[in-house]
DNA sequence: AGCACGCCGACT
DNA sequence: GTCGGCGTGCTC
């Protein structure tokens, strides 16, 4: 018998080849063929040729299809050294695909963000003691010898770093013989969280609550829990015992947070419970720390992965609990490249991996209120804040009644209000969602009227940097101080307020007042948290922010929170618009108050009546919720959505409508065809080179899909630069 | 997604 | 005469 892969004449016979999943936008996975001795199985992650370079890919599940030509079959590289991709994850993310309707080499792509991780880290060299005494002693010998004295190995630099000394004298107290080197293993990115390392505080309904959620982890099997309860009223405290209870089972957890929420004081709150902190994996974490974390997350090193969206994708070794942290946030929802809720792809990672899942919320979605109300969910409430933490007492503030002055956006009542805060040394928290000094520019002479050149939308005048900027497209020119329709100076118009204009206003008023003004495109990451902690300690007494004030910092002296423009938000064309504007006043009031200080909150609306203020002071979040359903079920919207209706979306609204004109025409049974402009587009269509997308709400997915297909098989030319995304619909994916 | 190829406008 | 824009096509 021949063991040789080539005979004497040079025939090969036929090579086994594999299915392998590349990280390219091809409908199904490419064959490939296995070198004489190389072992692969399903999941296996290999490193094959791809066109001119070498890509990772995933060994895929099922037969190979043979289809391909011989000449045009390459051979795996190499095999990683690295745990295969589980059965689970395999369907995982063969289930993204299909649902989302991206081409699987995408979705796998995600799931193998780290470049050199695939790789066992190397061994770290490292010094043991071997209880030699040097011939010679010196004091700086001695130090290090004290340290020592334990028997355990230290790193060349730990060791001499600690001891005060420079390596050298290591170096020398090794030719000495007094260490010895040894090969240890690359230190764990983060400690093993204890189960049981501080006991839980846990009052009242909380106990229950947690009795519940760990009694789900207990049967070890796929359910939802649905766990709301207002601000403060401690639903952290009760999901770590959910995640506790995981560990004791010895299986991995996920934390999803919305990335703004990934902050220092999140990680210290898990730290003092578990004695860790758990993994951290979001967008800007180092390359290096990047590689750590998935390496010893595939491994099953890291126990506990805290995350932003993107985490769903890592490889867990025996992952068993997901919590989805504000699972209302949008920021959930990529919309981007693979279009998908990552709310939601957590509950489908649990029903494929039959484990449970908590979502987690003071404001849920109404999509999971929905799916709470069907029983698919698991509703767990808890009603009341703990311990001397009081609801702020809310009012509305008729506009109409209380106007502010001429040029004046602040009412006199808001204004009384927030003297009197300061008088008594407390905080006044002042929130507008608008970013910049005004929304719009116009010329008082001819009225034209600043637009963006690139996408139509007004552009937004930031008076700081003396720019004016579009916000959907990122373009941004110097602030002209002629009309350049018309070249007369110093007629240019600011209309509307943003935070920066806020700021202006409140310091004419309260010009001995530490004002600050807080927004995203001021300050990055790391000053804004320094500023935080410097607001939290005290020293501020105006707070001027946008969206960012209304996430998870706490501020113990806030005791005033206003609402400059309530009404912002609801008139947008936004099917979601309502549940949007509640849940963000509902988690911005509730900043204050957290401390037992009386606390008010002031909100300025020319609605009054409207829905969202109505449940806002009444401090009734179902009667929100029971109308905002029924609302959805009459206008056919997510999660009710019965017809097919499909939003077209280009960077001009006259190719948006030639795009929908023919979308009609491949598609004529399909209803409710609806056209965007590029104002309600999301930035990352505008930047991109995608020329328009679909939105898809359907009560049979599976329909939709099939819908869709048959689209892009009709259209050759769109196909390239077409997007699709599913809005959700809840019915379609348990 | 990358990357090469290829066909039309402003410049060393 | 070339450099370089991005449209089109291909990767087992």
């Amino acid at each position: 018998m021949k063991s040789d892969s080539t005979d004497l004449f040079g025939e090969r016979p036929p090579a086994r080849t594999v299915p392998v999943m590349v990280p390219v936008p091809t409908p199904a996975p490419y064959s490939y063929a296995v070198p004489e001795g190389m072992a692969v199985e399903p999941g296996s992650i290999v490193k094959v040729p791809l066109g001119p370079r070498f890509v990772a890919g995933v060994v895929w599940d099922g037969g190979d299809d043979g289809k391909v030509e011989r000449k045009k079959l390459r051979p795996i590289d190499t095999v990683f050294d690295c745990p295969p991709l589980s059965k689970e994850m395999r369907e995982f993310l063969d289930w993204v695909a299909g649902y989302t309707l991206t081409p699987p080499g995408l979705v796998v792509r995600m799931a193998l963000r780290a470049p050199a991780a695939f790789d066992p880290e190397p061994m770290v060299e490292g010094l043991r003691p071997t209880g030699h005494r040097p011939e010679r002693m010196t004091p700086a010998r001695e130090r290090v010898l004290a340290l020592t004295e334990d028997g355990l190995p230290w790193t060349r630099s730990g060791l001499a770093h600690a001891a005060g000394t420079s390596s050298s004298v290591i170096d020398g107290l090794l030719a000495q013989g007094s260490f010895e080197t040894v090969f240890l293993p690359p230190p764990p990115v983060v400690a093993a969280p204890d189960p049981d390392h501080a006991a839980p505080r846990l009052e009242g309904p909380q106990t229950e609550t947690a009795a519940a959620l760990v009694e789900g982890v207990r049967a070890g099997r796929f359910g939802v829990s649905l766990l709301e309860g207002i601000t403060g009223s401690g639903k952290t405290e009760v999901y770590f015992e959910a995640i506790a209870e995981t560990l004791r089972a010895g299986r991995q957890v996920l934390i999803l947070l919305p990335e703004i929420a990934l902050t220092a004081s999140f990680l210290e709150r898990f730290q003092d419970r578990f004695g860790a902190k758990p993994a951290e994996w979001h967008s800007d974490l180092a390359p290096r720390t990047r590689e750590k974390v998935w390496r010893q997350v595939t491994t099953g090193q890291v126990r506990v992965v805290a995350g932003a969206r993107s985490a769903l994708f890592l490889p867990f070794e025996n992952l068993g609990l997901i919590v989805v942290d504000e699972e209302h946030d949008p920021a959930y929802k990529q919309e981007d490249r693979v279009f998908y809720n990552a709310r939601d792809m957590a509950v489908v990672r649990a029903r494929i991996g039959d484990f449970p899942a908590v979502l987690v919320s003071a404001t849920p979605s109404v999509e999971s209120r929905v799916n709470a109300d069907l029983g698919r969910y698991r509703k767990l409430h808890l009603p009341t804040r703990y311990g001397d933490a009081a609801l702020p007492d809310l009012h509305l503030v008729d506009m109409r009644r209380h106007p502010p002055a001429r040029g004046g956006f602040l009412s006199p009542v808001l204004l009384r209000g927030i003297a009197k805060t300061i008088e008594k040394e407390e905080q006044a928290l002042l929130f507008l969602n608008r970013r910049g000094y005004a929304p719009l520019t116009l010329c008082r002479v001819c009225g034209h009227r600043f637009q963006c050149p690139q996408c139509s939308s007004w552009l937004v005048e930031h008076r700081f940097r003396g720019q004016i900027q579009c916000h959907h497209c990122g373009y941004a020119e110097r602030t002209p101080e002629a009309c350049p329709e018309c070249g007369t100076f110093d007629h240019l118009a600011a209309c509307g307020p943003g935070v920066e204009r806020i700021a202006e206003e409140v310091e004419r008023h309260f010009p001995d007042a530490r004002t600050i003004v807080l927004s995203s495109d001021l300050m990055g990451v790391k000053r804004l948290r320094l500023e935080l902690e410097a607001i939290a300690r005290g020293e501020a007494d105006i707070v001027i922010g946008t969206q960012l004030v209304a996430k998870g910092h706490n501020f113990p002296l806030m005791s005033l929170v206003g609402v400059v423009d309530a009404d912002l938000g609801l008139a947008n064309g936004d099917p979601r618009a309502a549940e949007r504007t509640f849940q963000l006043l509902y988690q911005v009031t509730g900043r204050a108050g957290r401390s037992g200080l009386k606390s008010h909150g002031l909100i300025q609306t020319y609605q009054p009546l409207h829905p969202v203020m109505q449940a806002i002071v009444s401090g009734d979040p179902e009667a929100f919720y029971e109308r905002e359903i029924g609302e959805r079920e009459k206008a056919l919207l997510p999660p009710f959505g019965r017809l097919a209706s499909v939003i077209v979306s280009a960077d001009s609204r006259a190719e948006a409508e030639a795009h929908a004109r023919g979308l009609r025409q491949a598609a004529p049974r399909v209803e409710g065809i609806s056209v965007l402009g590029p104002a309600e587009a999301p930035l990352a269509m505008i930047r991109g080179r995608h020329r328009f997308r679909l939105l898809v709400h359907g009560r049979r997915g599976s329909d939709m899909q099939a819908f869709i297909r048959t689209m892009l098989a009709n259209g050759p030319k769109e196909r390239a630069s077409l997007q699709v995304q599913l809005d959700i619909d809840p019915q379609s994916f348990l």
